[in-house]
DNA sequence: GAACAAATTGAAAGCGCTTCCAATTCTCAG
DNA sequence: CTGAGAATTGGAAGCGCTTTCAATTTGTTC
């Protein structure tokens, strides 16, 4: 196995100033440089990065916690990130920790405090003082998007601010029979989502004087298998049906469309929906939404992190507000029987 | 910050022993196992991941190099794989290359040399011969998931029998005017997927007799939103449609299937549609598809990487043909025209 | 209880790099 | 041409573990 010493051999130089002239920190004369990268790349050689970051305490190397790959949010947070750091010389390591609480306890427990990752994002992870106080001791920058984290760097979106505007677009339209699909109470734990979209929802259908009836408030998993099958249940109820349907999520939002075409219903003619997150298939949907940039989340959390890095700042615990954009596209109109 | 020796000087014994009983290998009496244990829990030791590489030259970690994230069937994969990585203690490297040449470039002329990964698990990914000889030259097995790698261990679907089984489906229901939605071209570079599944759909039409009208083949590129398109021309040309529409991919199913509501089809009275792959969304959509179980398949990559690595044995090239079921749902039937 | 085998242990030599420090070479003003 | 300071270089000491090898302890057998 070809090693750095090799290299120097080859080009005639000292270890040392191979390496300095392969990691291109410190003064490395042209001249040398050049003939150590030539000798390298003759002889194929790859810096081992075990052995870089045992002797330098850099791991070139970011870990991402993920409670899921299969949501969307997700899959485009890790999108965002991987480019990123792909173009960075940087590696992923990507913790799933998925359903099963085990898995969460060992990746913070466990996983991350074995020193091979130089920064984390969580996403959508309410860290306990706890795991961060692990992550720190451990000198570890974090990063966490979806919610404020007591002593790290956040990225995130105003959800009250957004599902009110979300409300205010379908008000606007004339709707004031407007139901809304939440999350379940379970993923109330991790920032109170559902939780702060739904208030934002009742503050907005409050200001406009309309009620907000319960039976109109279900909740789903965030899935649009979830979402579809509580849809079906909210628009059972024949008569009394609302006009509109604000969903947390763009999946069940599409879950909602899906159920309401069982159900006859014309999108947006019988059925106004719409959602928040700027899912692909929003497009082939039609579906009107506030567009939340998660793949520009993602790779702005590495910015983050790297720029701290690279400085050797410590990263100042920052709050920073990720823009929205309302796209309305076919899936919201005036409602029918206030049009007719 | 503690290291191995803390924890050594705590337990009264020597590192070497320390180092021995917290890997569980080695000799150590049950008595100094415990007390290792003990001191390395009171003083929160957890072993540095490099510093155990560099000196063992095995990392615990394995690279997981895919196409797309987005996709379901690279999703599913990595959420297989990652649990079973994360039960085993190993970390998962997550390299996805996308559509960028120059990261695939680098991905496999760079990073996977890091020496910082055991084993390397390419998803859908036709690596040249030169890719394969380099992962290799630096020791480090590879399990191709999607197709056969020349001299490196496989697991995939046979694509032209499912192809054929899905089609015989069809068929066996008493349609005779078939539509498929194939991949484009570009995605034929990879295993030549598309081909092998279009090639498995005209067998069967040829052995049943049944003609193949080239304008009811159109290709998409593996998504919904690309099906979605490709069908809605395919839909479009009135009076000659077909009965029934095969799919390359569950996505390009749903695509086809949420085209055939806006033409007002019905399915599957008007419209038989099916897939290959197994869906979350197969439940809700009621697809009948062709079940090719992408997370145990991720699973079982680990699997038998893992064992190779455990037992030190050379991984030897192999190919193994993961099972698939037909999963028959509502949306496929016998054809109306037929029926009556 | 002696003699030998087996189990357990610790000292020390790396693993393949980075980086500090001191030595050397180069620059250029005087 | 000289000397001071800057730029470049190489030697060597680690980074925090694993593992070999030899020494020590424990267990067995007759």
């Amino acid at each position: 196995m070809t090693g750095i010493k090799d290299v120097a051999e080859r080009a005639g130089l000292s270890v040392a100033t191979v390496s300095r002239a392969l990691s291109g920190k410190g003064n490395v004369s042209p001249t040398s440089r050049e003939r150590a990268r030539a000798a390298a790349a003759e002889l194929g050689f790859v810096l081992s990065y075990h052995a870089s970051s045992l002797a330098s305490g850099r791991t070139h190397n970011v870990g991402l916690v993920v409670p899921s790959v299969h949501r969307w949010f997700f899959s485009a947070v890790i999108e965002g990130a991987s480019a990123a750091l792909l173009e960075a010389g940087y590696d992923l390591t990507l913790y799933n920790i998925g359903e099963n609480p085990t898995h969460r306890h060992s990746v913070f427990n466990d996983f991350l405090l074995r020193k091979r990752v130089d920064a984390v994002i969580a996403v959508s992870l309410e860290l306990s003082e706890e795991e961060i106080q692990q992550l720190h001791a451990v000198h570890r920058p974090i990063v966490g998007i979806g919610g404020p984290l007591p002593g790290a760097s956040t990225i995130r979106i105003d959800d009250t601010a957004i599902a009110l505007k979300a409300t205010n677009h379908l008000l606007g339209l004339g709707h004031t029979k407007i139901a809304h699909i939440t999350g379940h109470e379970a993923y109330d734990q991790d920032f109170h989502l559902p939780g702060t979209r739904r208030s934002g929802f009742q503050k907005a259908m409050n200001d406009a004087g309309c009620p907000v009836r319960p039976e109109w408030i279900v909740s789903a998993d965030f899935t649009i298998e979830g979402a579809y099958a509580a849809a079906r249940q909210l628009l059972a109820s024949a008569p009394e049906r609302p006009t509109a349907v604000f969903a947390a999520s763009d999946e069940m939002a599409i879950g909602t469309i899906l159920a309401a075409r069982d159900f006859g219903l014309r999108i947006p003619d019988d059925l106004s929906v719409m959602g928040i997150d700027g899912h692909d298939l929003g497009n082939v949907m039609g579906l009107t939404t506030i567009d939340q940039d998660a793949k520009g989340q993602g790779a702005l959390a590495v910015r983050t992190l790297l720029g701290a890095i690279n400085n050797g700042l410590i990263l100042e615990p920052a709050d920073t507000e990720h823009p929205t954009k309302l796209v309305v596209r076919t899936s919201t109109a005036v409602p029918k029987t206030s049009a007719s």
